[in-house]
This record gives C-alpha cells, structure tokens and sequence, in this order.
DNA sequence: TGAAATCCGGGTGATATAGTAGGAATTCAG
DNA sequence: CTGAATTCCTACTATATCACCCGGATTTCA
C-alpha cells in the first residue's frame, strides 16, 4: 500500500510551486536540488500534471513552471490522482470503472474497499497546498524560535 | 495504492473461516473453491497467518483451518498488516521504524503522508471479522427478499 | 492402508517502478 | 545574433515485486 514515488515526488514538486506562487516560473533545476529529487524523471511527473491543467510551463531561459491555480485551489488529491490514478485499494472499487467480480452483490470485503477508498479520498481532499505551505510555515517558525532559547 | 493481492485474498480466506467459526476445521480447498482463488497460493498466506497466531491448523485428513479468536476479536487490520505490513504510504512514516528522510523535521508531506497513513489505519481497526459476517448476512437476507417482490 | 490434508522450499514469467540517455525545440540575456 | 538555459519528447533498461506453480514430505482420519 505505498504510495509510488510519482506521488510523492508530485507532491513535492507542487508543494514547492506552491511555496513561490505569484514570483513567477520556477525551473526544475531549482526544485530538484530544494527536494532531492532526479531532474529528468521530475521532467516526466510535469508533463502530466501540465496536461492535467495542474501546472503551466514556460519554455526556455528562465523558465520553469507554475501553478495553474492558486494554491488553495489545488489539492493533494488532484495531485495524487492525476499522477497514480485511483486511490481504491483493490480494482473493484474504483470509482468510474470499477472491474466487477463474480460476487460483486454481496461482496463483504467490497465494503471494506469501500471504507478504505473513501477515507483516503477524504484526507488527501480535505488538504490544500496552502495548508501545506503553512504548516512548513509553522514548522519552521517553531525550529527558529527553538533556536533563541 | 492497491493492495496486493496478499491482503485481499487474506481478508476473503478469514472471513470464511469467520463464517464458520465453531464449527471445526475448514480446509483451503473449500475457500479455495468458495471465494475462487488459488489452493496453492493461499497456502502461503495462511502459513504467515498461522506464524501470527491468527489461525490455527489441523493436519491430515478433515484437517484445515480455524480462528484463532472469536470472529470479534480479529480486525481487518490485523490480518492485512500481517499479510502486507504497515500501511504506510511512505517509508518515513512507518509506524515503528521510519526510514528517516533528511528533511524530516520540517516536511510537510510527511505530514500528510501522516494523516493518510492514520486514517487508513483508523478503518481497518474499526472493522472485525464479525463486522464482515454481519454485513454479509445482512446483504444476503435483502436479496433474498428481493425475490419476493 | 490409502486418501486427504497441511507443511515446506524453491522456481518463474509477467509487470511495474524508477529511473537514464540523448537530443529537438524554445526563449532570454548579453 | 549567438549561446546558455530550459522545457519537451521518445525510447531504453536494470531491478524488484507479484502472483502464482511444482514437487514432495509429513500428518492424520476413515
């Protein structure tokens, strides 16, 4: 049940989007080294979330990408799904197109997916990179008052 | 995010034996048969289930398989962590021994990682075998009473 | 005594993951 | 106007994991 690093690293990447919204495009250059991350496979996590309408990218010298939203508008949901598809735990709860089995009707593990699919859904919606953006705001606040004292 | 097969199959084969609780030992050939998965395979997993004292087994002829506890007292999350481990979506938040990243302190995805990780966890403990007996009576009494209609 | 089971270790083909390689196209700065 | 920076695109690949299968040893009941 990990997440794959496509997941993560999107996540990642956006967050750092986030952090520099509104300062124009950032290259991957810059958040590769910020987040430790490969910069030819981030090339390819873009290019989804571009055709997601998730990013714009400007092409050349000083350019990188950018939110396509402001960060309270995009959540990690949209991240994540858009990059591994459907968070549903087994085939036959994925919400379009679910691969029914033969005992579909009354399938008591079915409702377990369900359960699980759902409460997933319901975190990974509920935050916005904004959110994100202030708790790393919050948690450094905290670290640098630690250091005065 | 799927399961693996490992976990599913894990759930289906205790429900089973759940279903039949009290009533000796159900050999992997009938929930084999009854849920359609493979004998062989499952014997694997019920190996690992057995190692977790959460099964207990019967050699020889009208031998099988039977709970270890009461069907109230075995979670989902029981059997799926022993099958598949923790279910963590990342390494870093891995409820015993994270694998810790360099950033650690001040990552705000490991906080959401957090916040999936426990609200997966938080459905799996919720839900007992018995649960799963329950729902699937209950569903199989409302399609018998749809034939009536 | 033989059939029905569990137990056990190893093997295996297919698929997905997590990248790397190499270059074309675009755009800005000087 | 040239060169450096950067995105864009396609293809390739090593590794690992999954989801089993195979073959036989052992145990136990009828």
């Amino acid at each position: 049940m990990k997440l794959s690093t496509k997941g993560r690293y999107g996540i990642q990447a956006m967050f750092e989007l986030a952090l520099y919204y509104g300062e124009g495009p950032i290259s991957l250059k810059t958040i590769a080294e910020n987040e430790g991350l490969s910069e030819h496979y981030l090339e390819q996590l873009m290019a989804i979330l571009r055709k997601a309408d998730l990013v714009k990218s400007v092409r050349g010298a000083q350019g990188g990408y950018m939110l396509a939203a402001p960060p309270d508008k995009i959540t990690v949901g949209d991240v994540i799904r858009t990059l591994e598809g459907s968070l549903a735990p087994a085939d036959c709860v994925v919400e379009d197109t679910p691969f029914e089995c033969s005992r579909a009707g009354g399938c008591p593990t079915k409702l377990v997916m369900e359960r699980i699919r759902d409460s997933i859904n319901k975190v990974i919606d509920s935050i916005t990179l904004q959110d994100m953006v202030e708790d790393y705001r919050r948690l450094n606040q905290k670290s640098a008052f630690m250091y005065y004292i």
